[in-house]
RNA sequence: GCGCGGGUAGCUCAGCUGGUAGAGCAGUUGGCUUUUAACCAAUUGGUCCUGGGUUCGAGUCCCAGUCCGCGUACCA
Protein backbone atom coordinates (compact mmCIF):
# COMPACT_ATOMS: atom_id res chain seq x y z
CA UNK A 1 0.00 0.00 0.00
CA UNK A 2 1.62 3.49 -1.17
CA UNK A 3 2.00 5.67 1.98
CA UNK A 4 -0.33 8.37 1.16
CA UNK A 5 1.04 10.86 3.92
CA UNK A 6 3.77 11.42 1.42
CA UNK A 7 2.18 12.03 -2.05
CA UNK A 8 -1.08 12.99 -1.73
CA UNK A 9 -1.78 16.85 -1.14
CA UNK A 10 -4.04 16.46 2.25
CA UNK A 11 -7.27 18.96 2.57
CA UNK A 12 -7.66 19.72 5.98
CA UNK A 13 -10.44 17.35 6.33
CA UNK A 14 -8.54 14.26 5.25
CA UNK A 15 -5.91 15.33 7.74
CA UNK A 16 -8.60 15.31 10.52
CA UNK A 17 -9.54 11.87 9.10
CA UNK A 18 -6.41 10.25 8.68
CA UNK A 19 -5.13 11.06 12.49
CA UNK A 20 -8.39 9.22 13.40
CA UNK A 21 -7.21 6.11 11.31
CA UNK A 22 -3.82 6.28 12.56
CA UNK A 23 -5.14 5.76 15.50
CA UNK A 24 -7.58 3.07 14.16
CA UNK A 25 -4.84 0.86 12.89
CA UNK A 26 -2.74 1.77 16.45
CA UNK A 27 -6.10 -0.28 18.42
CA UNK A 28 -5.64 -2.87 15.98
CA UNK A 29 -1.78 -3.14 17.03
CA UNK A 30 -2.64 -3.08 20.15
CA UNK A 31 -5.31 -6.20 19.85
CA UNK A 32 -8.40 -3.97 19.98
CA UNK A 33 -11.18 -4.10 17.79
CA UNK A 34 -12.10 -0.65 16.96
CA UNK A 35 -15.66 -1.64 16.23
CA UNK A 36 -16.42 -3.69 19.27
CA UNK A 37 -19.09 -6.21 19.42
CA UNK A 38 -21.78 -7.07 22.02
CA UNK A 39 -21.67 -4.93 25.25
CA UNK A 40 -24.05 -5.54 28.17
CA UNK A 41 -25.54 -2.50 29.84
CA UNK A 42 -27.22 -2.57 33.04
CA UNK A 43 -28.48 1.53 33.30
CA UNK A 44 -29.61 3.75 30.67
CA UNK A 45 -27.53 6.93 30.53
CA UNK A 46 -30.50 9.27 31.22
CA UNK A 47 -32.01 7.03 33.89
CA UNK A 48 -28.96 6.77 35.62
CA UNK A 49 -28.06 10.31 35.87
CA UNK A 50 -31.72 11.23 36.94
CA UNK A 51 -31.99 8.50 39.49
CA UNK A 52 -28.29 8.91 40.18
CA UNK A 53 -26.79 7.08 43.76
CA UNK A 54 -23.14 7.07 44.88
CA UNK A 55 -21.49 3.66 44.87
CA UNK A 56 -23.45 1.87 42.43
CA UNK A 57 -21.63 -0.69 40.19
CA UNK A 58 -22.77 0.07 36.44
CA UNK A 59 -22.06 -0.80 33.11
CA UNK A 60 -23.16 1.99 30.70
CA UNK A 61 -22.19 2.58 26.99
CA UNK A 62 -22.41 6.14 24.60
CA UNK A 63 -20.85 8.54 22.56
CA UNK A 64 -17.49 10.62 24.04
CA UNK A 65 -18.89 14.11 23.46
CA UNK A 66 -16.71 15.55 25.75
CA UNK A 67 -13.05 15.21 27.08
CA UNK A 68 -11.34 17.05 30.17
CA UNK A 69 -7.47 15.83 30.16
CA UNK A 70 -5.72 16.29 32.90
CA UNK A 71 -2.88 14.47 33.17
CA UNK A 72 -3.65 11.64 35.20
CA UNK A 73 -7.12 12.37 35.08
CA UNK A 74 -9.31 12.46 32.68
CA UNK A 75 -13.10 13.86 32.64
CA UNK A 76 -15.46 13.14 29.62
CA UNK A 77 -18.62 12.99 29.26
CA UNK A 78 -20.78 9.98 27.68
CA UNK A 79 -23.71 10.00 25.63
CA UNK A 80 -26.94 9.34 23.89
CA UNK A 81 -30.09 10.04 22.17
CA UNK A 82 -31.84 10.41 25.68
CA UNK A 83 -28.62 11.77 28.07
CA UNK A 84 -25.22 12.28 29.30
CA UNK A 85 -23.16 11.88 31.81
CA UNK A 86 -19.68 12.18 33.09
CA UNK A 87 -17.32 9.38 33.55
CA UNK A 88 -13.81 9.88 35.16
CA UNK A 89 -10.70 7.54 34.49
CA UNK A 90 -7.38 7.47 36.27
CA UNK A 91 -4.18 6.82 34.77
CA UNK A 92 -2.69 4.89 37.43
CA UNK A 93 -5.91 3.42 38.41
CA UNK A 94 -6.17 1.72 34.76
CA UNK A 95 -2.52 0.75 34.44
CA UNK A 96 -0.41 1.79 30.91
CA UNK A 97 -1.91 -0.87 28.65
CA UNK A 98 -5.34 0.37 29.19
CA UNK A 99 -4.29 4.40 28.89
CA UNK A 100 -2.46 3.15 25.87
CA UNK A 101 -5.92 1.95 24.66
CA UNK A 102 -7.92 5.37 25.97
CA UNK A 103 -5.56 7.63 24.56
CA UNK A 104 -6.91 6.71 20.58
CA UNK A 105 -9.70 7.59 21.50
CA UNK A 106 -11.69 10.93 20.06
CA UNK A 107 -14.76 13.37 20.49
CA UNK A 108 -17.61 10.94 18.52
CA UNK A 109 -16.12 6.98 19.62
CA UNK A 110 -18.45 5.07 21.34
CA UNK A 111 -17.30 3.36 24.27
CA UNK A 112 -18.83 0.81 26.97
CA UNK A 113 -18.13 1.84 30.65
CA UNK A 114 -18.11 -0.29 33.47
CA UNK A 115 -17.35 1.67 36.92
CA UNK A 116 -18.62 3.01 40.21
CA UNK A 117 -20.49 5.69 40.62
CA UNK A 118 -19.53 8.94 42.90
CA UNK A 119 -20.39 12.59 43.47
CA UNK A 120 -17.27 14.97 42.31
CA UNK A 121 -16.14 17.79 44.64
CA UNK A 122 -18.51 20.16 42.67
CA UNK A 123 -21.80 17.32 42.84
CA UNK A 124 -21.16 16.50 39.58
CA UNK A 125 -22.59 12.39 39.04
CA UNK A 126 -20.19 10.35 37.69
CA UNK A 127 -18.92 7.34 36.82
CA UNK A 128 -15.53 6.15 38.15
CA UNK A 129 -14.16 3.69 35.26
CA UNK A 130 -13.02 0.20 36.04
CA UNK A 131 -13.00 -0.88 32.44
CA UNK A 132 -13.63 0.11 29.22
CA UNK A 133 -14.34 -1.45 25.88
CA UNK A 134 -14.12 0.59 22.89
CA UNK A 135 -17.30 0.02 20.94
CA UNK A 136 -16.94 2.05 17.42
CA UNK A 137 -14.05 4.25 16.74
CA UNK A 138 -15.55 6.85 14.46
CA UNK A 139 -13.37 8.02 11.49
CA UNK A 140 -14.84 12.02 11.50
CA UNK A 141 -14.85 15.16 13.26
CA UNK A 142 -18.02 15.57 15.72
CA UNK A 143 -19.70 19.60 14.89
CA UNK A 144 -18.74 22.42 17.25
CA UNK A 145 -18.80 20.67 20.88
CA UNK A 146 -20.47 24.33 22.64
CA UNK A 147 -22.73 25.93 19.49
CA UNK A 148 -23.68 22.48 17.89
CA UNK A 149 -24.55 22.39 14.24
CA UNK A 150 -25.66 25.11 12.81
CA UNK A 151 -25.90 24.54 9.36
CA UNK A 152 -29.32 24.15 8.20
CA UNK A 153 -28.66 22.29 4.85
CA UNK A 154 -26.26 19.88 7.10
CA UNK A 155 -28.50 19.33 9.70
CA UNK A 156 -31.41 18.55 7.16
CA UNK A 157 -28.71 16.04 4.58
CA UNK A 158 -26.92 14.19 7.97
CA UNK A 159 -29.58 14.23 10.51
CA UNK A 160 -27.63 12.12 12.69
CA UNK A 161 -24.72 14.70 12.98
CA UNK A 162 -27.37 17.20 13.86
CA UNK A 163 -29.17 14.38 16.66
CA UNK A 164 -25.53 13.94 18.01
CA UNK A 165 -24.95 17.07 18.53
CA UNK A 166 -27.91 19.63 19.21
CA UNK A 167 -29.86 18.82 22.38
CA UNK A 168 -32.92 20.94 21.49
CA UNK A 169 -33.69 18.73 17.95
CA UNK A 170 -32.96 15.64 20.24
CA UNK A 171 -36.05 16.74 22.12
CA UNK A 172 -38.14 17.21 19.51
CA UNK A 173 -37.91 13.95 17.84
CA UNK A 174 -38.04 12.24 21.36
CA UNK A 175 -40.94 14.11 22.00
CA UNK A 176 -42.88 13.54 18.73
CA UNK A 177 -41.72 9.76 19.15
CA UNK A 178 -44.17 9.97 22.66
CA UNK A 179 -46.59 11.91 21.21
CA UNK A 180 -47.39 9.51 18.51
CA UNK A 181 -47.01 6.98 21.01
CA UNK A 182 -49.67 8.69 23.19
CA UNK A 183 -51.76 9.28 20.26
CA UNK A 184 -52.39 5.62 19.53
CA UNK A 185 -52.46 5.18 23.07
CA UNK A 186 -55.82 7.31 23.23
CA UNK A 187 -57.17 5.96 20.89
CA UNK A 188 -56.87 2.53 21.37
CA UNK A 189 -58.30 3.12 25.17
CA UNK A 190 -61.58 3.97 23.37
CA UNK A 191 -62.03 1.01 21.05
CA UNK A 192 -60.30 2.47 18.08
CA UNK A 193 -58.17 -0.27 15.76
CA UNK A 194 -55.30 0.69 14.00
CA UNK A 195 -55.23 -0.79 10.13
CA UNK A 196 -53.16 0.13 7.38
CA UNK A 197 -54.59 0.60 4.07
CA UNK A 198 -52.73 0.81 0.70
CA UNK A 199 -50.40 3.29 -0.54
CA UNK A 200 -50.11 2.59 -3.58
CA UNK A 201 -53.59 2.86 -5.05
CA UNK A 202 -55.15 2.77 -8.41
CA UNK A 203 -57.38 5.96 -7.73
CA UNK A 204 -55.73 8.17 -5.82
CA UNK A 205 -58.89 9.61 -4.03
CA UNK A 206 -59.70 11.17 -0.54
CA UNK A 207 -58.19 14.86 -1.06
CA UNK A 208 -57.80 17.09 -4.34
CA UNK A 209 -53.79 16.77 -4.33
CA UNK A 210 -51.16 16.21 -6.65
CA UNK A 211 -50.00 11.79 -6.94
CA UNK A 212 -46.76 10.91 -6.60
CA UNK A 213 -47.49 8.43 -9.82
CA UNK A 214 -45.10 5.50 -9.97
CA UNK A 215 -46.03 2.00 -12.14
CA UNK A 216 -46.34 -1.71 -11.43
CA UNK A 217 -44.31 -3.82 -13.87
CA UNK A 218 -45.77 -7.32 -12.80
CA UNK A 219 -49.15 -6.22 -13.24
CA UNK A 220 -47.90 -3.76 -16.16
CA UNK A 221 -50.10 -0.83 -14.61
CA UNK A 222 -49.71 2.84 -13.10
CA UNK A 223 -50.33 3.36 -9.22
CA UNK A 224 -49.73 6.19 -7.75
CA UNK A 225 -49.12 6.84 -4.07
CA UNK A 226 -51.83 7.83 -2.01
CA UNK A 227 -52.93 11.69 -0.59
CA UNK A 228 -55.07 10.19 1.71
CA UNK A 229 -56.42 6.85 3.61
CA UNK A 230 -59.98 7.92 3.78
CA UNK A 231 -62.10 5.83 0.82
CA UNK A 232 -60.32 2.84 2.17
CA UNK A 233 -60.65 3.43 5.86
CA UNK A 234 -64.77 4.21 4.41
CA UNK A 235 -64.76 0.82 3.17
CA UNK A 236 -64.04 -0.89 6.60
CA UNK A 237 -66.01 1.23 8.17
CA UNK A 238 -68.63 -0.51 5.52
CA UNK A 239 -66.83 -3.90 6.50
CA UNK A 240 -68.19 -3.19 10.33
CA UNK A 241 -65.31 -1.76 11.77
CA UNK A 242 -66.99 0.62 13.76
CA UNK A 243 -64.25 2.46 15.24
CA UNK A 244 -60.76 2.86 13.11
CA UNK A 245 -58.20 4.65 12.54
CA UNK A 246 -54.78 4.93 10.40
CA UNK A 247 -51.92 6.99 11.72
CA UNK A 248 -49.15 6.91 8.87
CA UNK A 249 -47.81 8.47 5.71
CA UNK A 250 -49.46 10.64 2.73
CA UNK A 251 -47.45 11.74 0.15
CA UNK A 252 -48.48 15.06 -2.62
CA UNK A 253 -47.00 16.05 -5.13
CA UNK A 254 -46.94 19.47 -4.59
CA UNK A 255 -44.58 22.55 -3.81
CA UNK A 256 -42.30 22.31 -0.47
CA UNK A 257 -42.23 24.82 2.16
CA UNK A 258 -42.23 25.68 5.87
CA UNK A 259 -45.50 23.80 6.40
CA UNK A 260 -45.23 21.41 3.60
CA UNK A 261 -43.19 18.46 2.64
CA UNK A 262 -44.08 15.61 0.12
CA UNK A 263 -44.37 12.62 2.66
CA UNK A 264 -45.99 13.90 5.80
CA UNK A 265 -47.92 11.92 8.78
CA UNK A 266 -51.90 12.12 8.95
CA UNK A 267 -54.41 10.68 11.43
CA UNK A 268 -57.60 9.43 10.12
CA UNK A 269 -59.94 8.05 12.48
CA UNK A 270 -63.67 7.27 11.67
CA UNK A 271 -66.14 6.47 14.48
CA UNK A 272 -69.30 4.92 13.52
CA UNK A 273 -72.77 6.54 14.78
CA UNK A 274 -70.77 9.92 15.95
CA UNK A 275 -70.75 12.88 14.45
CA UNK A 276 -68.67 16.06 13.36
CA UNK A 277 -69.12 17.70 16.56
CA UNK A 278 -68.55 13.81 18.75
CA UNK A 279 -65.12 14.35 16.77
CA UNK A 280 -64.45 17.69 17.89
CA UNK A 281 -64.59 16.94 21.30
CA UNK A 282 -62.39 14.12 20.71
CA UNK A 283 -59.36 15.85 19.14
CA UNK A 284 -59.59 18.68 21.93
CA UNK A 285 -59.52 16.22 24.51
CA UNK A 286 -56.76 14.44 23.07
CA UNK A 287 -54.30 17.52 22.14
CA UNK A 288 -55.05 18.67 25.39
CA UNK A 289 -53.88 15.65 27.17
CA UNK A 290 -50.72 15.96 25.25
CA UNK A 291 -50.36 19.28 25.97
CA UNK A 292 -50.42 18.83 29.31
CA UNK A 293 -48.48 15.49 29.39
CA UNK A 294 -45.53 16.90 27.34
CA UNK A 295 -45.79 20.57 27.58
CA UNK A 296 -46.36 20.93 31.09
CA UNK A 297 -49.78 22.78 30.56
CA UNK A 298 -52.20 24.16 28.64
CA UNK A 299 -50.61 27.42 27.05
CA UNK A 300 -47.40 26.37 25.03
CA UNK A 301 -45.02 29.17 24.47
CA UNK A 302 -43.05 29.42 21.07
CA UNK A 303 -40.06 30.93 21.57
CA UNK A 304 -37.10 32.21 18.73
CA UNK A 305 -33.40 31.32 18.91
CA UNK A 306 -32.40 33.79 21.44
CA UNK A 307 -35.31 31.82 23.51
CA UNK A 308 -37.92 34.82 23.60
CA UNK A 309 -40.69 34.35 24.03
CA UNK A 310 -42.26 34.71 20.44
CA UNK A 311 -46.22 33.30 20.35
CA UNK A 312 -48.24 31.65 23.67
CA UNK A 313 -51.04 29.43 21.84
CA UNK A 314 -53.37 28.82 25.19
CA UNK A 315 -55.49 25.31 24.78
CA UNK A 316 -57.86 26.33 27.33
CA UNK A 317 -61.14 24.14 26.97
CA UNK A 318 -63.65 24.63 25.58
CA UNK A 319 -62.25 25.56 22.53
CA UNK A 320 -63.80 28.37 20.41
CA UNK A 321 -66.45 27.12 17.64
CA UNK A 322 -67.38 29.35 14.88
CA UNK A 323 -69.60 29.40 11.56
CA UNK A 324 -67.49 29.90 8.15
CA UNK A 325 -69.59 32.97 7.48
CA UNK A 326 -69.60 34.31 11.13
CA UNK A 327 -65.91 35.10 10.94
CA UNK A 328 -66.18 35.98 7.35
CA UNK A 329 -68.51 38.68 7.78
CA UNK A 330 -66.05 39.52 11.18
CA UNK A 331 -63.12 40.29 8.89
CA UNK A 332 -65.11 41.34 5.29
CA UNK A 333 -68.21 43.45 6.40
CA UNK A 334 -71.80 41.97 7.58
CA UNK A 335 -73.08 42.53 3.80
CA UNK A 336 -70.64 40.05 2.41
CA UNK A 337 -72.85 37.71 1.63
CA UNK A 338 -75.19 40.01 0.45
CA UNK A 339 -73.38 41.76 -2.22
CA UNK A 340 -72.78 40.50 -5.76
CA UNK A 341 -69.47 38.51 -6.59
CA UNK A 342 -68.53 41.26 -8.57
CA UNK A 343 -68.71 43.54 -5.14
CA UNK A 344 -66.94 40.72 -3.51
CA UNK A 345 -64.27 40.94 -5.92
CA UNK A 346 -64.11 44.35 -6.20
CA UNK A 347 -63.85 44.49 -1.76
CA UNK A 348 -60.89 42.04 -1.65
CA UNK A 349 -57.67 44.54 -2.47
CA UNK A 350 -59.31 46.42 -0.40
CA UNK A 351 -59.14 44.06 2.25
CA UNK A 352 -55.24 42.94 1.06
CA UNK A 353 -56.51 39.81 -0.17
CA UNK A 354 -54.87 38.60 -3.65
CA UNK A 355 -57.42 36.77 -5.53
CA UNK A 356 -57.08 35.79 -9.79
CA UNK A 357 -59.49 36.39 -12.53
CA UNK A 358 -60.09 32.49 -12.56
CA UNK A 359 -61.50 32.11 -9.19
CA UNK A 360 -65.04 30.68 -8.58
CA UNK A 361 -67.13 33.19 -5.98
CA UNK A 362 -66.74 30.59 -3.37
CA UNK A 363 -62.87 30.63 -3.53
CA UNK A 364 -62.88 34.09 -3.30
CA UNK A 365 -64.14 33.78 0.02
CA UNK A 366 -62.13 30.78 0.98
CA UNK A 367 -59.40 33.25 0.24
CA UNK A 368 -60.03 35.80 2.81
CA UNK A 369 -60.71 33.02 4.97
CA UNK A 370 -57.59 31.70 4.63
CA UNK A 371 -55.98 34.99 4.64
CA UNK A 372 -57.97 37.73 7.36
CA UNK A 373 -58.71 34.34 10.05
CA UNK A 374 -56.49 31.31 9.33
CA UNK A 375 -53.33 33.00 8.86
CA UNK A 376 -54.20 35.28 12.44
CA UNK A 377 -55.76 32.17 14.50
CA UNK A 378 -53.26 31.06 17.31
CA UNK A 379 -55.54 29.54 19.68
CA UNK A 380 -57.90 27.14 19.00
CA UNK A 381 -61.04 27.65 16.91
CA UNK A 382 -63.17 25.66 15.16
CA UNK A 383 -64.76 26.66 12.27
CA UNK A 384 -67.69 24.98 11.38
CA UNK A 385 -70.98 25.35 8.77
CA UNK A 386 -68.67 25.51 5.74
CA UNK A 387 -69.39 25.61 2.25
CA UNK A 388 -70.08 22.07 0.93
CA UNK A 389 -68.08 23.18 -2.74
CA UNK A 390 -64.89 22.99 0.06
CA UNK A 391 -66.03 18.79 1.20
CA UNK A 392 -67.02 16.74 -1.37
CA UNK A 393 -67.17 14.13 1.41
CA UNK A 394 -69.03 15.43 4.39
CA UNK A 395 -73.04 15.27 4.95
CA UNK A 396 -75.36 18.47 3.99
CA UNK A 397 -76.52 20.13 6.67
CA UNK A 398 -80.14 19.30 6.99
CA UNK A 399 -81.07 22.97 7.93
CA UNK A 400 -79.35 24.37 4.72
CA UNK A 401 -77.94 22.18 2.24
CA UNK A 402 -75.59 24.62 0.84
CA UNK A 403 -73.53 23.98 3.86
CA UNK A 404 -72.28 20.80 5.12
CA UNK A 405 -71.34 19.25 8.59
CA UNK A 406 -67.81 19.70 9.69
CA UNK A 407 -65.36 21.58 11.50
CA UNK A 408 -61.94 22.74 10.46
CA UNK A 409 -59.83 23.17 13.41
CA UNK A 410 -57.05 26.08 13.22
CA UNK A 411 -54.67 26.58 15.44
CA UNK A 412 -51.37 28.32 14.94
CA UNK A 413 -52.46 30.21 12.25
CA UNK A 414 -52.69 26.65 10.15
CA UNK A 415 -55.36 24.26 9.31
CA UNK A 416 -54.76 21.52 11.92
CA UNK A 417 -57.42 19.02 11.40
CA UNK A 418 -60.84 18.51 9.56
CA UNK A 419 -63.79 16.73 10.93
CA UNK A 420 -66.73 15.23 9.12
CA UNK A 421 -70.29 13.87 9.83
CA UNK A 422 -68.88 11.58 7.38
CA UNK A 423 -71.52 11.30 3.51
CA UNK A 424 -72.82 7.80 3.49
CA UNK A 425 -75.78 8.15 0.78
CA UNK A 426 -73.87 6.45 -1.94
CA UNK A 427 -76.27 8.60 -4.61
CA UNK A 428 -75.63 11.65 -3.19
CA UNK A 429 -71.62 10.83 -2.87
CA UNK A 430 -71.73 10.01 -6.76
CA UNK A 431 -73.48 13.54 -7.63
CA UNK A 432 -71.10 15.38 -5.14
CA UNK A 433 -67.81 13.81 -6.75
CA UNK A 434 -69.14 13.60 -10.41
CA UNK A 435 -69.67 17.82 -9.79
CA UNK A 436 -66.11 17.69 -7.96
CA UNK A 437 -64.89 16.17 -10.86
CA UNK A 438 -65.86 17.87 -13.41
CA UNK A 439 -63.46 20.53 -13.19
CA UNK A 440 -60.90 18.42 -11.77
CA UNK A 441 -58.38 15.54 -13.46
CA UNK A 442 -59.81 13.26 -10.59
CA UNK A 443 -61.99 9.71 -11.63
CA UNK A 444 -64.77 8.94 -9.07
CA UNK A 445 -63.38 5.68 -7.64
CA UNK A 446 -66.55 3.46 -8.24
CA UNK A 447 -64.94 1.04 -5.77
CA UNK A 448 -65.40 2.89 -3.38
CA UNK A 449 -69.07 3.86 -4.53
CA UNK A 450 -70.03 0.01 -4.43
CA UNK A 451 -68.65 -0.01 -1.42
CA UNK A 452 -71.25 2.67 -0.53
CA UNK A 453 -73.85 0.97 -1.61
CA UNK A 454 -73.45 -2.12 0.55
CA UNK A 455 -74.35 0.50 3.10
CA UNK A 456 -72.06 2.28 5.35
CA UNK A 457 -72.99 3.24 9.11
CA UNK A 458 -73.40 7.05 9.58
CA UNK A 459 -69.51 7.99 11.21
CA UNK A 460 -67.22 11.04 11.93
CA UNK A 461 -64.25 11.29 10.97
CA UNK A 462 -61.10 13.46 11.16
CA UNK A 463 -57.97 14.21 10.00
CA UNK A 464 -55.21 15.02 11.97
CA UNK A 465 -51.88 16.46 10.40
CA UNK A 466 -49.31 15.04 12.61
CA UNK A 467 -46.52 16.99 11.56
CA UNK A 468 -48.16 20.68 12.39
CA UNK A 469 -49.73 19.00 15.41
CA UNK A 470 -46.22 18.69 16.38
CA UNK A 471 -44.83 21.77 15.48
CA UNK A 472 -47.07 23.27 17.76
CA UNK A 473 -46.82 21.64 20.51
CA UNK A 474 -42.61 22.17 20.59
CA UNK A 475 -42.71 25.52 18.98
CA UNK A 476 -40.84 24.34 15.76
CA UNK A 477 -41.19 26.87 13.06
CA UNK A 478 -40.17 24.77 10.48
CA UNK A 479 -41.83 21.09 9.35
CA UNK A 480 -37.69 20.57 8.51
CA UNK A 481 -37.55 20.32 12.14
CA UNK A 482 -40.18 17.76 13.03
CA UNK A 483 -39.78 15.38 9.94
CA UNK A 484 -36.03 13.80 11.10
CA UNK A 485 -35.39 13.16 6.91
CA UNK A 486 -37.14 16.00 4.91
CA UNK A 487 -37.19 16.16 1.30
CA UNK A 488 -33.95 18.48 -0.41
CA UNK A 489 -32.83 18.87 -3.70
CA UNK A 490 -30.36 16.79 -4.88
CA UNK A 491 -26.93 18.50 -3.82
CA UNK A 492 -24.06 19.16 -6.31
CA UNK A 493 -21.94 15.79 -6.32
CA UNK A 494 -24.87 13.28 -5.58
CA UNK A 495 -26.07 11.81 -8.65
C1' G B 1 -42.27 28.94 -10.97
C1' C B 2 -41.12 34.01 -9.27
C1' G B 3 -38.83 37.64 -5.59
C1' C B 4 -35.36 38.57 -1.61
C1' G B 5 -31.26 36.88 1.51
C1' G B 6 -27.19 33.50 2.29
C1' G B 7 -22.76 29.80 1.08
C1' U B 8 -15.25 31.96 4.19
C1' A B 9 -10.76 26.17 8.03
C1' G B 10 -13.72 19.69 10.18
C1' C B 11 -17.47 22.88 13.37
C1' U B 12 -19.17 28.03 15.16
C1' C B 13 -18.25 32.71 13.18
C1' A B 14 -15.37 37.73 11.90
C1' G B 15 -13.46 39.97 7.43
C1' C B 16 -14.79 48.18 6.49
C1' U B 17 -15.05 52.32 0.61
C1' G B 18 -11.44 46.19 -3.80
C1' G B 19 -4.93 45.75 -1.56
C1' U B 20 -3.45 39.32 -1.39
C1' A B 21 -7.43 35.54 4.95
C1' G B 22 -8.55 35.88 10.92
C1' A B 23 -10.54 34.13 15.93
C1' G B 24 -12.65 30.31 19.16
C1' C B 25 -13.51 25.11 19.24
C1' A B 26 -11.76 20.48 17.22
C1' G B 27 -6.73 18.35 15.72
C1' U B 28 -1.21 17.93 16.84
C1' U B 29 2.97 18.62 20.74
C1' G B 30 4.11 19.66 25.85
C1' G B 31 2.27 20.66 31.15
C1' C B 32 -1.35 19.65 35.04
C1' U B 33 -4.68 13.71 39.97
C1' U B 34 -11.98 16.38 41.00
C1' U B 35 -12.53 19.04 35.70
C1' U B 36 -17.10 20.39 33.12
C1' A B 37 -17.54 25.60 26.94
C1' A B 38 -11.55 22.73 32.07
C1' C B 39 -7.05 25.54 32.04
C1' C B 40 -1.76 27.08 30.41
C1' A B 41 2.05 27.15 26.35
C1' A B 42 3.22 26.12 21.33
C1' U B 43 1.42 24.58 16.57
C1' U B 44 -0.89 22.35 11.82
C1' G B 45 -4.90 23.70 8.91
C1' G B 46 -8.17 27.68 3.27
C1' U B 47 -10.82 25.50 -4.42
C1' C B 48 -13.41 32.20 0.43
C1' C B 49 -20.05 27.31 -3.38
C1' U B 50 -18.90 26.75 -9.05
C1' G B 51 -17.83 29.15 -13.81
C1' G B 52 -17.12 33.60 -16.43
C1' G B 53 -16.27 39.06 -16.40
C1' U B 54 -14.46 44.14 -14.71
C1' U B 55 -9.66 45.65 -12.54
C1' C B 56 -2.69 46.50 -11.93
C1' G B 57 -5.22 43.66 -8.07
C1' A B 58 -11.63 40.32 -6.34
C1' G B 59 -13.68 36.77 -0.28
C1' U B 60 -15.36 41.91 -1.40
C1' C B 61 -17.96 44.67 -7.61
C1' C B 62 -20.90 42.58 -12.19
C1' C B 63 -23.18 38.22 -14.94
C1' A B 64 -24.62 33.07 -15.11
C1' G B 65 -25.22 28.56 -12.52
C1' U B 66 -25.82 25.62 -8.00
C1' C B 67 -27.55 24.41 -3.10
C1' C B 68 -29.90 26.31 1.48
C1' G B 69 -33.30 29.75 3.97
C1' C B 70 -37.47 33.25 3.96
C1' G B 71 -41.66 35.10 1.28
C1' U B 72 -45.05 34.14 -2.68
C1' A B 73 -47.71 30.78 -6.03
C1' C B 74 -49.70 25.55 -6.11
C1' C B 75 -51.74 22.41 -2.00
C1' A B 76 -60.98 21.85 -2.17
Amino acid sequence: MPDESDTVPKSPEAELIAVRREKLARLRELGVDPFGGRFETDHEINDLRVNFEEGKKVRIAGRITAHRDMGKSHFFDVSDFRGRIQCYLNAKALGEEQIEIFSQLDLGDWIGIEGETFNTKVGEPTVKTEAFKVLSKSLRPMPDKYHGLADKETRYRQRYLDLMSNEGSRDIFLKRSLMVNEIRSFLQQRGFIEVETPMLQDVPGGAAAQPFETFHNALDMPLYMRIAPELFLKRLLVGGMTRVFELNRNFRNEGISRRHNPEFTMLEAYWAYADFEAMADLVEEMVCGMAEKFCGGLEIEHRNGAGEVTRTINLKRPWKRAPYRDLIKGVAGEDWFEISPEERCGKCSGLGVEISADMEDYEITQQVFEKLVEEHTFDPLYVTHVPKELVPLAKQNTADDSLVDVYELIINGQEISPGYSELNDPDVQRQRLEQQAGGETQKVDEEFLLALEHGMPPAGGIGVGIDRLVMMLTGAESIRDVVLFPQLKRSAGED
